[in-house]
DNA sequence: CTGTTAGCGCGTTCAC
DNA sequence: GTGAACGCGCTAACAG
């Protein structure tokens, strides 16, 4: 068909509907009313051309770039891969299209990649997670709005979308205490990861509700990776503690777990309660399967897409407040 | 700081630094030679104005967009999050960035999002996996420079960076057929995937060259997710096949397996070997830990992003042939 | 409703 | 070396 090399513009699909290139403008944005005739046959023309708007000429015009800047942590760890995926989904059908860079967990590469965008003038920005401090993200907040997801930052609170991390933590750890443990393990994520800390404090407010006397010593820091989670169950045993179950800040260690109890001929439940935190895909298959929390990661990116997009359209709606679930699997036993 | 919210141009740093504005166009491109006094006056000014280019009138008048598009497909697929991982990190260094779609693996998604892409004036393309027919890929080839991973097109291999497949399912089959075993079951890909047909034919022709007669009936068609390794494994078992050990085309298929096994009490490896592809994070976790094939895939990212930086560069520069490794875990056991 | 015109910010000829 | 002027393709006031 119409597949010439020369780029086609405007002014030549004017001159061949027979109208100026404004009223082109118009019938390509509908801002304005345009005759019918005149309409079609400005269509006409666009599809017989096969025309193709030129954004940068669009976006010096205009001001706008109709994208949404998207800082993500270390694409590749499932959890925010699904809030990524999320967010792709939800700009679908929306005139915007995600940029998406990678922020690394490093604040120094945040940085950097949050002046990118800046730079390429996204009209809107999703930051997933991080650490980048409040006050850059107020300042960038003034150059275009700005949207966090799965943090919570307390002063820019009425653009954060998270679950409550220390509400699921506090009702992972009590299934196990109704479940009959009393010594319950918890590996924690990285200490200075605001949902670590949520998590810890909800492990702990679960136990102390149910009279169940904190033990430091059976709380292990680990870094949200697999390679931790073995290690915290290694340090635990070295040490010769004693516990029926162990919560973990996230599936991911969880698995780390697991395997170091099978190592150590330890079965899962029969011996010794799972739990972990996110539900990744492949919790579901672990061996036995994983009880956990399942945040619904993409759905808090999809609503965070839709809220951005209502936002910049200036339609009133409500921050989402995303859900989760606490999905029992078999790794968690009544303890006889 | 010079944090002022008014839009600073060249024109301002051109006033600011008594100097024209080409004359900063040029110390800003540093296409041509400037005097040394007018070159620091107007770097001055550009760091005390806190200078930005607007990148629309940059992309306008120069016709570049320094930017990369890429096509993924389905994100949070572990090895496709992978390669984009390594994608973005080959162009940490990069005046490039990327600007990744999503391709959900269904050719009118796919098509729409290379549209995306080129009406975005991108000034390269990477193609991961998917399944565009060659014909639109030549096409877009035209306008903008492509290079497809994780696929072969015949007709297109000059852009094509993939690891072997062929020879890579051939190594894994024949690691288990040197443990001793020879009924050995595979789990295939999706039936139309290349990647699936490859990897089948090298289990198929390790079988071969090892004597070992191919049967028809220890081939389950799979689709690459974990539940159907799961229900790979309920038919194999209940048409009362006999094996000992069983590879599959990827790592996800191979954890639906080992939940499927465990269900049934059989144990692994003492009662049945398992193998996968792909290598992905959680695999090393699993219990038993996974043998399986690590395509490295992201390097394979890494690779393509400094290739078509090469390539834009018009420097000289091979291309890139991924390599892969059989690791070997406690997954496989020695047939006695 | 519609056509004309003036920029949007920057690269790039041109003369000087 | 350096500056003035034009144009990239499109939007957004302007007039009619």
């Amino acid at each position: 068909m119409g597949t010439q090399k020369e780029k086609i513009t405007i002014q030549q699909i004017a001159d061949h509907a027979d109208v100026s290139i404004s009223t082109v403008s118009r019938v390509l944005s509908g801002n304005a009313k345009v005759g019918a005739k005149k309409h079609d046959a400005v269509m006409k023309a666009v599809n017989a051309l096969n025309y193709r708007p030129n954004v940068f000429a669009r976006g010096l015009a205009s001001g706008q770039s109709m994208t949404i800047g998207v800082i993500t942590q270390h694409i590749s760890s499932p959890f925010y891969d699904a809030i990524a995926q999320g967010i792709l989904e939800g700009f679908e059908d929306s005139p915007y299209s995600p940029i998406i860079v990678d922020g690394q967990w490093k604040p120094e590469v945040e940085k950097r990649m949050l002046r990118t965008l800046l730079d390429r003038q996204v009209d809107g920005m999703i930051v997933v997670g991080g650490g980048l401090p409040y006050e850059l993200i107020r300042e960038a907040n003034e150059e275009t709005p700005i949207v966090i997801i799965a943090r919570d930052i307390p002063e820019f609170r009425e653009r954060c979308i998270y679950i409550d991390n220390f509400k699921a933590a506090y009702e992972a750890t009590l299934h196990l205490i109704q479940m009959g443990h009393r010594e319950i393990a918890h590996v924690s994520g990285k200490a200075d990861h605001a949902d670590a800390k949520l998590r810890l404090q909800g492990y702990t407010k679960a136990l102390e509700d149910a009279g169940i006397p904190f033990r430091e010593e059976l709380v292990v820091q680990g870094n949200f990776l697999p390679q931790s989670g073995l290690l915290a169950v290694e340090t635990l045993l070295t040490l010769g503690q004693s516990f029926s179950a162990i919560f973990c800040a996230n599936d991911q260690m969880a698995m780390g777990v697991r395997l170091a109890l099978y190592r150590r001929g330890i079965r899962v439940p029969a011996d010794i309660s799972l739990v972990g935190f996110d539900d990744q895909p492949t919790s579901a298959f672990m061996t036995p399967p994983l009880t956990t929390i399942k945040p619904s990661a993409t759905e808090l990116g999809k609503s965070a897409a839709t809220y951005i997009s209502n936002l910049l359209k200036n339609v009133a709606h409500p921050l989402p407040k995303p859900q989760y679930e606490l999905v029992v699997r078999e790794s968690v036993a009544r303890l006889r």
